[in-house]
DNA sequence: GGAACCCGTGTGACCGTACACATTCCCCGC
DNA sequence: GCGGGGAATGTGTACGGTCACACGGGTTCC
């Protein structure tokens, strides 16, 4: 009754239930429970119910970590994402993530800083050391498909990015098509001298967008001129405006995204200039306050959303082994609002 | 040689290499190769060499199932998001999953969209069935608490939000003390009728913030009127303010965060009022693109990648044992810029 | 009336790793 | 010369599930 041989208490390391205490309370054996969660046709709907209350009382969850052992299914989506702060990558992940986890698929995601191999390439072997059944990249950057290749992933994939490169991995917004509507647009209202402000040179869409200004304007027969390498931020348009500014020999500007052009804006009223009076502006993406710029901005609004969810949609068919699943591209859609102006 | 007997040369499922086969190769036991993998002290240097080639050689990673399957730790923070898209919790969020990254964690990340209790605790409840080791709760939603309590969480957490409630988990920028700087602010310029337009009732950042108002102007003896409670979004803080801008018996307006005072100013800017000469607005957050608002906004700026870090500092020191970690306060700072201008 | 089959359920093996303990080897000191 | 002890390595077992298979009992069918 007192000390000596009997330990104080014995915090007994509250262990987290199993499947055989379930069953054991249930008063069937452990392969009935895990028939009951895994919800297998044939079982008495007697048992079933005395297992779901066995579950309840012990408030028993199934360890994912033994479930994923034994069927060596990870259930888990790999996200390789940069700049995942900005609006876009930000909208395309959440979507992602509702998608996964709808579909009982949870995600493990890393960021890249920068851009260099290095960098992606320890990113896509952090991913795969997690043993992700499917693998998608939000940091469209040139070099990830030659990590890709590299490290032999052998898992489906898909990027979210820009061009349609030829490879059957890639879900894509028409950056291009987009790029050239907002150009044209430009052109249609008189303009002629046309600059660019791109974003980061190994950034794919800026590359693609890059392209869709130079061809449209190429079409049109109009004077290309070098476009300006920015980093996506509002400041780089505003410095980039108080550069560019100085010799005004242009009268429009299509930004490479929304950030941009707000910076450049801004960069012209300073000067004061007027925009679209002076000079118009176009920009890309339609981030939620693009609406309420001063003035209100003219630009390319992309469903960012809607790329998550069919990111997910497209591995999810090609892991239960479907084939021909459309990669059609999702088209931009130029929003005109008051940046632009006829040229005068 | 030919047919009958010996199969099509059979697939051979491609099973990944474990530390078994390591071991062969390596002329080990697979015992020493765990040593390896955890780097235990006691190796002969050249076993250790001759380990480490087999592992090269086959391309073995160590499989995180297994490993969390016998040490019963998943090595996993959870993260129970809501608005991550926005600027703030997506930079938090970004510095965290660096954090966590860099201190072998992985976060399993889960949004709920409403703020109602059932979507609060299902979210709670994916996380738990992650069986994550700890937890961080960046939707500062006030039912949370209670979801957390009801549901016995029993793993550390974290939640970044806006007050200390006393809890002794929640770290937090001091929102009241950056609301009431705000309101000094317009109060020293001379404006006396000063508007707020806060966040959503239910999310506790809002709240602090409208406190830290209340408070200031109580203090100043000023005329306090009830907030108008929007949902953070531009368009609200637009149509909002062409509803108050009506009557104009108010020359100050606080918004509960950037992106509502740019819609604000654009709403003044539509009934050709000017800002500041008109009216003076300050908003809260200091998102990237407020310094090129029209006219840059001034503003109470929040280091949310430094609340994301200590976040996940703390947990890490809670998963370690320590105790009396510093939850003090991140304190916000006031910018002043140039949507603000004395009374006239 | 027995073989064939289906339904509902139970038994054994195994997934890949870490931990506790056992073992071997070698060196040291008295 | 022998016991002691530490370093380096090997052996057994457990973690919590799922899968393949076995099994008993009832029905169906010829």
């Amino acid at each position: 009754m007192t000390t000596d041989t009997d330990r104080p208490a014995e915090p007994e390391r509250v262990r987290a239930p199993n499947i055989r205490d379930v069953a054991r309370v249930a008063g069937v054996s452990y392969q009935t429970v895990s028939r009951v969660l895994n919800d297998s046709p044939s079982i008495r709907p007697e048992t079933l119910q005395r297992v779901r209350d066995a579950i309840a009382e012990l408030g028993y969850r199934p360890n994912q970590a033994a479930r994923a052992l034994v069927t060596s299914r990870s259930r888990t989506i790999g996200v390789l994402g940069a700049q995942t702060v900005h609006y876009g990558p930000a909208t395309s992940l959440h979507a992602i993530e509702t998608s996964a986890r709808e579909a009982g698929y949870r995600l493990s995601i890393t960021n890249i800083s920068s851009s260099d191999y290095t960098s992606i390439k320890s990113g896509l072997d952090y991913l795969m050391s997690q043993s992700v059944e499917a693998l998608i990249v939000i940091a469209p950057q040139v070099r990830v498909f030659e990590a890709i290749n590299d490290l032999q992933v052998g898992v489906p994939y898909v990027t979210l990015e820009a061009t349609g490169l030829g490879t059957s991995h890639s879900l894509w917004v028409d950056q291009v098509t987009g790029a050239r509507r907002a150009t044209k647009h430009l052109i249609d209202l008189g303009h002629t001298e046309i600059m660019h402000i791109s974003g980061p040179q190994d950034w794919i869409e800026a590359e693609a967008r890059m392209q869709g200004f130079l061809r449209e304007l190429s079409d049109a027969d109009l004077r290309t001129r070098a476009p300006i390498l920015g980093d996506w931020t509002a400041s780089f348009g505003y410095y980039a405006g108080l550069e560019l500014l100085r010799f005004r020999d242009f009268s429009a500007v299509f930004a490479g995204n929304d950030q941009m052009a707000l910076g450049l804006i801004h960069a012209c009223r300073e000067l004061g200039l007027d925009v679209p009076g002076d000079i118009s502006v176009v920009g890309f993406d339609d981030i939620p306050e693009a609406s309420h710029f001063s003035p209100p901005l003219t630009t390319v609004r992309q469903n960012f959303a809607e790329i998550g969810r069919r990111a997910i949609e497209l591995l999810l068919g090609e892991l239960r082994g479907e084939t021909g699943l459309s990669h059609e591209p999702v088209q931009p859609e130029l929003v005109i609002r008051e940046s632009t102006a006829p040229h005068r």
